[in-house]
Order: structure tokens, then C-alpha cells, then sequence
DNA sequence: AGAATAATTAAGTTTAGACATAATTCAATA
DNA sequence: TATTGAATTATGTCTAAACTTAATTATTCT
């Protein structure tokens, strides 16, 4: 994750973060063990204490070190293993491979919200929420098939706006910030809604995304993406 | 992400975040507009300017925020939605839901790897590598089936090492730890394999998942990970 | 006008020092 | 012996000040 060429000229903080990580990897400081305090090793590597707390407290959140106060530091145990994904704009992600962006709603009306819907978001069930459905599509072939409630309580001037020209994805990102947001996924059999859309035979395994966000007024939408078969999410740029 | 209770004492690195937070999020800072610089920012909060550094780091890290040196920083246009997952230790993961961990290995010997998944990992086709599968069980009922490659170099004792008796991902967690992980999410039809494995029906959408791991001497391991039907990961805890 | 150069600015990083806080250790007490 | 409480200690956090670096702006030269 923070690579750096060995080359490169970089912060103290990273080249020290590399070095205390070298030396759990090399063994030199084996799993559970306690190593030298912040201020031995602002000696030993010669910076101030601040700079050694930062290297540590980088690795902790990599989950390579387990720290607490007085306790000390030690290797962790089990490492636990992080993945960072970023979640890139459809339009995006499909301009940047190349492709010629293309987008389609299939349905735009106010309804009420299904029950378990309204469960992943609590909210009181049978509230009347915006129901979205589109295609996006790359070089004409069906990339995503998303189905979007959103909260029209959520977002002043939301009721105006015609998502049939107006990509809802990237309209909330740029007018509706959130404060929480919740992302998952599973796997599901196409349905047949899901085929139709995607134009892929019906029980096809779908890669399936759940996004919801948050306002501190409460929710402002969530959404159930169906990603074309092949669809990968990594954590390789 | 970073939620913190108001009633809490947070630090006050934590304080400005979440009011720089919200005053994007109540739109007083728009979209794409440059925000007060750090000086300011240390003098208005009444901190020091690196408390505010620290603050704005933070933001930024999110993809909330826009920071480039002498342009100064501004809300992001696009907000970035990273999603951090924390990949379990299957037995924790299992034992955590109250369920009774069970491990069984199908397959255990030495093998040319196969050519996809050297290319996967960077190998030259063909190199010898233990392939193991296992099943990994929760209350007698399939959990996951993982079907594993592990590079008999990258870790001294390996060799010697019975995975019947030992379950391999936490042996390897232990002993050898990484510099570099890949870890990606796809979903496939269940194959015959699979589908035996598992004790699921053929053709059922799984979610896969494939993690690669990576020494300063070469690759570690690579993994396919099938996860039983309605395995959901989750940004969540 | 256009290109090259210098000055300026805001973030990036580091430092030394201080105080806060959680865990541990150890002694005193019931 | 068990409990309480104080001293200790390593990390957590903050501060003020300085320096570094990248990008912008202004200036000078052609």
C-alpha cells in the first residue's frame, strides 16, 4: 500500500515506517514481542519522538503493530488484513478504460420504499421515497444496472431535478455529501430483471453492490448495483 | 468513517475534522470552493497550526478535501468513496458469530502452478508450488472453500509444515508476513467443484475472492476464496 | 507578446518540549 | 489475602517555531 522506491527521497516518518516494518518481515522482531519505545527509537533512528510516532502509528493502522498507552508496542499478532477500495464514478471508470459512456433510465417515480429496503436504511417502512432505474452503459454494452431510492426529504431541490438527464450517481455526489456511508458486497443470481437489463441469461452470478448514506438528518439514498459479469473490484489501482 | 460521539472529549484534531466536516456537509463550504488556508483555520479554531494540518490530513485521506501545496485546499469536487474492509481470520470470523469452527483439508501436494495463476502472481509458468484446498466450516455447514498456492521458498520450515492439522491462512498470517497484498472481489457461477465443496447447487452465484501476497523475495501465496451463499462483506462492523 | 526568472505563498514535514491519559507496578492498608 | 491507592511509564496529543517544497504570481528580459 505505501510503496516507496527505495530511491525516491522520502519523509523520515515513511523511511522509518519502512525500516521498523523490514524489520518485523525479516523476523528481527518476531510477532507478539514488545520493540523499543518511541523515545529509544527517536535515538537509535536519530528524529524526534513526533516523527517515530507517526512512523508507528501509520503501521498500527495497517494493522501491523498493536499499540496502547503505557503497554507499549508490540508486532501484532494477527495482522489483521485491510483492503482500501476506492468506489469510482461509473462514468469514470468506464471513460477511463476506454470506452464511450452511455446511461439510461428505465424508471423514475415516487413510491413507497419496499420493507426490506427500509430495514437496511432505518427507516419506517412504506415512506414515500424516489425509485430510480438506470443502465450505464460502455461502448453501448450494459456495464451496471442500478436501482436507487433516494430520500426526497434528504436533499433541498431534489424534486426538480429530471434524472434522465442527469446521472443521479454523480448528482448526489456533487449536491448531497454525506456523513456516514455503508458499502457491501455479495452475489447473487440474475432474476430476471437483472438478465433483461444486463442482457446476460438469467441465473448469471452478478457481483452486487449495496451503497447507503447517511445526512445527519438521515438517510439520503441507497442502492442496489448489479455489475456486468467478469465485473472484478481490487484494490490494485 | 470517523463518527464521534459530541459528548465525547475528542481530540481536538478530531473536533476541527468534524466541524470542517460539517460545514461542508451544511453546504457554508461549497463544492470545489478553496477553503481558509491552515494559518487561518489555527487562528479561528484558537489551535496550533499543525493541530489543524493534522485535522485537514484526515479529510483529505477520506477524499473529502483537495490539498495541494501553495494552491491550497478546497472541497473535492468528486468526492473519492473509499470503503476500508478488514479482511477476518476465517476461524474468528466464524467463532465471533457463535458458531462451531470446523477445518478440513481436501488436497495437499506439490504441483506446477497453473498458467492463470502465474500470471496472476508474477511467476514463470509452471514453478512448483504446494497446492492446498480446504474447506472451511461453521456448525458443520460449508463456509468457505479456498483452494490455495503457496510458494515453498518464500518462508523457511514450510516445507515441514502438516495443513491437515494446521489451518494454513493462519499459519501464514503468523509466519509470514507480507509486504505487499492484492485482494480482489469478483462472483462466479458455482462450478462442480465448488458446488461439492460447498454443498450448494451448481451454477449458484458465489462470491470469490482472490488475495495475493507478496515478500521483498517474491511472492507468498495466492488464494481463490469461494464463500458459502449470502456471504456478504461489508464496510460495517 | 512570449519566455525565462525571481518572489511569494500554502501546504508538507520535522523538531523540541510539554502536558494528558491509560496501564502497569508496587507499596500501603483493611 | 484482597483491595485500594500512589508512583511510574509509554503512548497520545498539542504547541510554537522552523525549514522544505511545489505551485502560483509577478517581474524582467528578449
Amino acid at each position: 500500500m505505501n510503496d516507496r522506491q527505495p530511491g525516491s527521497t522520502s519523509p523520515k516518518a515513511q523511511l522509518i515506517a519502512g525500516e521498523v516494518r523490514r524489520r518485523i518481515v525479516e523476523r528481527e522482531w518476531q510477532q507478539g514481542e514488545r520493540i523499543p519505545d518511541e523515545a529509544d527509537l527517536a535515538v537509535t533512528f536519530g528524529v524526534a519522538r513526533a516523527t517515530v510516532n507517526k512512523a508507528l502509528q501509520l503501521l498500527a493502522d495497517e494493522g501491523l503493530l498493536d499499540r496502547r498507552r503505557r503497554a507499549g508496542t508490540r508486532v501484532a499478532l494477527n495482522p489483521v488484513r485491510k483492503a482500501i477500495f476506492t468506489i469510482p464514478i461509473v462514468r469514470e471508470q468506464i471513460e477511463r478504460a476506454g470506452m464511450k459512456y452511455g446511461h439510461r433510465v428505465v424508471a423514475q417515480r415516487r413510491s413507497p420504499i419496499p420493507d426490506e429496503t427500509a430495514a437496511r436504511i432505518g427507516v419506517p417502512p412504506g415512506r414515500e421515497f424516489i425509485h430510480l432505474r438506470a443502465v450505464h452503459y460502455g461502448d453501448e454494452r450494459a456495464f451496471q444496472f442500478e436501482d436507487r431510492w433516494i430520500n426526497p426529504d434528504s436533499v433541498p431541490g431534489l424534486d426538480k431535478v429530471d434524472f434522465r438527464h442527469q446521472n443521479a450517481n454523480e448528482w448526489l455526489v456533487r449536491n448531497a455529501p454525506y456523513l456516514r456511508a455503508d458499502i457491501a458486497f455479495s452475489a447473487e443470481n440474475a432474476d430476471a430483471r437483472d438478465a433483461r437489463m444486463l442482457g446476460v441469461p438469467k441465473g448469471q452470478a452478478l457481483l452486487i453492490l449495496h451503497r447507503s448514506t447517511w445526512n445527519d438528518t438521515g438517510p439520503i439514498t441507497t442502492v442496489r448495483i448489479a455489475c456486468h459479469p467478469g465485473y472484478v473490484i481490487s484494490t490494485a489501482d
